[in-house]
DNA sequence: ACCCATTCTCAGGATACACTCAGATTTATA
DNA sequence: TATAAATCTGAGTGTATCCTGAGAATGGGT
């Protein structure tokens, strides 16, 4: 993983007060890589490896969200839920569970505003829910255009999948659809290839980087049949999101 | 052409008075179930887990309704609702009983307006069962008329339990119902598997998810027989209600 | 007790998708 | 211009997801 040598990516979003989240899981690189990449996009974060010491931190922390396993050593995620909600906090949740006890005992993930990812997982796919989930669950005013990221004439939008370019309807993959959202969100920005490859790509992924060229060529066919290209490739470096430079 | 005024996920925070509910289980887990979802969808609730406490904060909390089971470990829930009554609360009442519970008990509870569901239930139910109840008590007659959900030429009729399309009346099961109504309620929204599961099945179904499949194929020979579609699916996402999109 | 609507499981088939690979193409630089 | 490196993209393969029909359980109503 290069997360380390990353630089802050998107400052923008935050508005008045920082976001804070509470990552409860009991593997260190876990923990770790998720505390790391939502650092990086402006999320005050701290972590905690057990149950009990989830809710000693929650009790002081006060966070906005958690992101809690369902497996820990010592209780289970829901109970550490149930505590937290009993003693007022009105704390969102998002779920790690593994894929595959997943269908097994693992209902109700989805009340509340509450969601799920299943590990393995990428760092968009669980940046997005998470931005999602906050949004739920503070959302006194919130509007549904906030679902939305734009960049020059390209629209996408978080609630309904859907993707537009001068207003016209592009059918997204789900890893195109994380792909363009990644390129997005760092528009003007270069992202390398191994950048992309960990966040849009599952962690545990272990194959080339050359997969994300064809993704690109994939985005290119959808996206930059239309003028002006938006896709530009900065050799030697990785892909960046841009109008046409007026020189 | 006014046909997304629905808005994010049951997001309802209905106008100047937040309706107060006391949910009363001596089941944390019941109670925790039904606080948050009731919770996220925009009522002011608290839980009591006996009689007593029931009583005790009914005292201050001057609950709109109620939500009762009627086995507590103190005295019945019928006792509770009296007491309550006897004190001059008029307040509406939602009994919550066993599926084995003996006819007689039952029949006879929705004398005031009040009304009961069994267990398990599903969310979708209980908040529909709930919210009905409420205008049925609170006729403040503000309107009277809006107990349909609309989306597009689908009209859902909660009072009724009629289902038309184009003016057409649908025959649909208890289950079809439900999901329709939740597509409806999220309608132009992309809903996963798990979230229909968790809200339109009951807390305690256990079975794969695959069965939404299953019930979305039934949805779409009754209602989709019409032109156009409405039911989409989104690859690898979920389901989502729309019309045809404009290109 | 019977019937029938309903719920749910299961499995085959259709389709979309993720991914690999290799040849073509472009670009940097000697 | 020649050469190597980087990138692009079409083709092909394996797999995950989704759809749907068939039929087994369940349960209510008459």
């Amino acid at each position: 993983m290069t997360l380390l040598k990353e630089k802050p990516i998107m400052n923008q979003t935050d508005q008045s007060t920082t976001q804070r989240i509470l990552v409860v899981d009991d593997e260190n690189s876990i923990s770790d890589l998720i505390a790391t990449s939502l650092r990086f996009v402006g999320f005050d974060v701290r972590t905690a490896a057990t149950g009990s010491e989830a809710l000693r931190i929650a009790e002081e922390f006060k966070p906005h969200a958690l992101i809690l396993d369902v497996m820990l050593p010592d209780q289970n995620g829901f109970e550490v839920c149930r505590q937290l909600r009993q003693d007022g906090h009105s704390v969102g949740v998002l779920f790690l569970t593994a894929k595959d006890t997943v269908e097994d005992k693992i209902t109700g993930l989805t009340i509340g505003g509450d969601d799920y990812v299943t590990k393995p997982f990428s760092l968009e796919e669980l940046v997005a829910r998470l931005r999602a989930l906050l949004r739920r669950i503070g959302a006194t005013t919130a509007e549904s255009d906030d679902e939305k990221v734009r960049f020059a004439d390209l629209e996408l939008d978080e609630a309904t999948h859907e993707v537009r370019r001068a207003g016209n309807l592009i059918d997204l993959s789900p890893t195109e659809f994380l792909l363009l959202r990644y390129l997005m969100i760092n528009a003007d920005r270069v992202v390398s290839k191994s950048q992309i490859l960990d966040h849009v790509w599952q962690y545990d992924f272990r194959g080339d980087a050359g997969i994300v060229e064809t993704y690109i060529s994939y985005l290119r066919k959808k996206i930059d049949s239309y003028e002006p290209a938006l896709i530009h490739t900065v050799r030697g470096v990785g892909y960046r999101l841009r109008l046409p430079a007026r020189k």
